[in-house]
DNA sequence: GTATTCACGACCAATTCAGTCGACATTGTA
DNA sequence: TACAATGTCGACTGAATTGGTCGTGAATAC
């Protein structure tokens, strides 16, 4: 398993704060309930996308959380990252160490198959995953009402 | 981390069984050495791999082991997965709950990712990583004697 | 000043990882 | 036949990670 519920959750709590992006704060409670988050594990997320810089948070009634920057300008890696740490499938991709080559004959697949990864996350937004998710949406419905 | 040492001491191990193949067993304690892994550990590996049919032990005095059948025929995705389990990135892509998009819309993200490694770990046979290896020492020796 | 909301850290049970160890089975050779 | 070399199997373990819960406290709108 590359990732944990960890970075799962975190991007569906992003992704239900881009669909409401310009509404105004979005409360914990709100999120943990339309993606089946446990509220208390989700604070946890939320403190460590506030870190990193995603999301803004507003104590008191009417308060919440927002993005920290528009939902085009956050990609699925940066996120990802930030949630789960590296995305590395092997601890050797990460740290390096010389001289692993001939002990090990594997590592060109897999740095092949992680920078593949990388470029594709990187190259999906937010807003991308947003008006995705409005897409399937509006197809579910049609497909219930025929 | 997709994968644990358990995969990666596999193949390393397969893939020193895979230069030597025709040469008759190579034992436990050799591969170890070679491949630096903890040659008790390294048993469990082997069992596990000899259960999944991809390898050959002979007991008693010159025993070893062996691939039980060609390195060609031998790919990198079904080793592992022998090793390791599943190699989904998320719980989800394997045991795909319905409604799960309305919740957490970023599978399709992550589906075609996996579609992706699985192929090009497929592409990939025991014999082409070994025949890497060997052209790896190739230049090495030239570049040391430069 | 009170209700609402987020902030933060301590704590926890279960599971997985990465092995180690010891007893035992098999087989080639002297 | 005895013995040495080798593989087989299962029990056990310490450390780390996962996936949370809970309680206290701080900010703020009203
Ligand atoms: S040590 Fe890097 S792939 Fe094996
Ligand atoms: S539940 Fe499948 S990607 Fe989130």
């Amino acid at each position: 398993m590359l990732l944990s519920t960890k970075g799962d959750y975190g991007v569906r709590a992003m992704i239900d704060l881009a669909k409401h992006e310009g509404e105004g704060p979005v409360q914990r409670a709100e999120i943990a309930k339309r993606r089946q988050i446990p509220e208390s594990y989700l604070d946890h997320l939320l403190a460590q996308l506030r870190r990193a810089g995603f999301v803004r948070s507003v104590r008191g009634p009417g308060g919440g959380h927002l993005l920290a920057k528009p939902a085009e300008e956050i990609c699925l890696l940066h996120l990802l990252e930030a949630l789960e740490g590296s995305l590395a499938p092997l601890q050797c991709l990460d740290n390096h160490e010389p001289g692993a080559e001939a002990i090990c004959g594997q590592e060109w697949v897999w740095q092949e198959i992680y920078d593949d990864m990388r470029r594709k996350l990187a190259a999906v937004s937010l807003a991308a995953l947003a008006e995705h998710e409005r897409e399937h949406e509006r197809t579910a419905v049609v497909n219930y009402s025929i």
